[in-house]
RNA sequence: GGAGGGAUUCCCGAGUUGGCCAAAGGGGGCAGACUGUAAAUCUGCUGGCACUGCCUUCGAAGGUUCGAAUCCUUCUCCCUCCA
């Protein structure tokens, strides 16, 4: 793919370039880019969702550009208090780290390893003295760090904002400052942290560099951006039936989205599928993503798993528990099997017809279950489990 | 610095003339029906356990009481307004 085409697909699908006339100028100019993605260092388990950026920096890592990672450490050890609920737990240096390593195996799944560096920004960050951080805040004014949106509005809805998440904006822009990139990349909801960064550039007698943003990736609730903390996302490093399941679960209004963003597909033939054969189109889904993080024996089998499992059998792999031969009551094997979390859980579910036995639907807690040979459970519609007494 | 308001079960949010409160209602989640293991809709459930009973929960620690989420004391945290 040449710069054209890489240029063609970045207009059609990112949600805004600043500016587009110099980044046009830097990509045709043949230059090598550093371009920047920061990357969080406390959740290394990447979806679908990082997926729509990293697959758009291979685009420009394959025209010979080289992508950092920032993982913000620093930002990570003071703790990020964005996230209203609680704030989470400082992260330690030997954490950091081990994040870091993890974060890059997974986006190597993606990305070329070898065109590929991570930094930490800890380095820069934390030699900054008082009189830096001073002389950066001057650069900056309450005002224009308000017109964040989350920032006004919480301002409007008397929500607190501390002092240092003010400050968020700037060490992020800094990052970009002390690496002195060309592009940054990101989702929409950085626009207003990038823009930061081209600006503070500025400041510091610096090229402005780029920005980029990509559409956030809607989750499987259809509601809210795909993320893992609400449980609404496709982890690539999932088991592929895992995720050929979660394929299946993609709201339909939003598979043509999935399809645009996270695959390769011609567009123009996925169309046409979406509109005759929701349920083919689905499958089509679920085994191009299995193909492209697990393989295509992977993606078949997922599916013959999948096939299985609707037509109500049970399928070949499920986890297996050893049990000692005796006598138990149903509930109790229905937690010693993992599938529920205590033994209320578990009278709950059995006593709604949640749970089959071999099969068969029980609604007897107390069923006492002859501990011999192997017992088949199943809970809800996918859950399996499988008792061996011994 | 001054005045006032608040902290409730996964989340939001009732409950504070002490018992009928494991705690209304909504959201989310789980299960069932329907389906395409979708959406929408309907039903049930949603602290734990050796489960017709018992145990632990209503910011923290003490206290009053036969009995406290509800009363008292101290503490921690948060918000608003004034300065």
């Amino acid at each position: 793919m040449n710069a054209e085409q890489v240029w063609e697909i970045l207009k059609r699908d990112s949600t805004g370039i600043y500016s587009e006339e110099g980044f046009k100028e830097k990509l045709f100019s043949g230059k090598p880019m550093k371009i920047k993605l920061g990357a969080d260092p406390s959740r290394p388990d990447l979806h679908l969702g990082h997926s729509v950026v990293l697959r758009k920096l291979k685009l420009l890592q394959d025209l010979g550009h080289e992508i950092i990672f920032i993982i913000g450490d620093f930002t990570g050890m003071v703790g990020d208090p964005s996230g209203k609920t609680k704030t989470r737990p400082p992260l330690t240096f030997e954490e950091t780290r081990q994040n870091g390593q993890s974060y890059l195996e997974q986006v190597t799944k993606i990305l070329d390893r070898e065109k590929t560096k991570i930094c930490y920004n800890s380095q820069w960050l934390s030699e900054m003295n008082f009189a830096d951080v001073l002389r950066l805040c001057g650069k900056y004014t309450v005002a224009r760090i308000l017109e964040r949106d989350d920032f006004s509005k919480r301002l409007q809805e008397n929500r607190p904002i501390g002092m240092h998440e003010l400050l968020y904006p700037l060490m992020q822009g800094y990052d970009s400052v002390a690496l002195a990139c060309d592009v940054e990349v990101g989702g929409t909801d950085q626009t207003f942290n990038l823009l930061v960064g081209r600006e503070l550039m500025r400041d510091y007698d610096l090229p402005a560099q780029e920005v980029i943003t990509f559409p956030l990736l809607p989750g499987l609730d259809g509601v809210e951006k795909m993320s893992k903390s609400l449980d609404n996302y496709i982890g690539i490093s999932e088991p592929p039936e895992v995720i050929f399941e979660k394929c299946m679960k993609v709201p339909d209004n939003l598979l043509a989205d999935y399809f645009r963003l996270t695959t390769d597909l011609d567009f123009e033939q996925v169309t046409a599928l979406l509109q005759n054969d929701i349920r083919e189109a689905h499958f089509l889904y679920g085994e191009t993503i299995v193909t492209m993080y697990h393989g295509a024996a992977e993606a078949a089998e997922a599916k013959k798993r999948y096939m299985t499992v609707a037509a109500g059998a049970a399928p070949e792999s499920m986890p297996e528990y050893q049990l000692a031969a005796e006598t138990y009551p149903l509930w109790k094997l229905v937690t010693l099997t993992g599938l529920a979390a205590s033994s209320s859980e578990a009278r709950r579910l059995i006593s709604q017809g949640g749970i089959a036995l071999d099969g068969v639907v029980c609604k007897d807690p107390l069923l006492e279950v002859a501990g011999e040979g192997e017992k088949l459970l199943k809970r809800g519609k996918s859950s399996f489990a499988k008792a061996i007494f011994q």
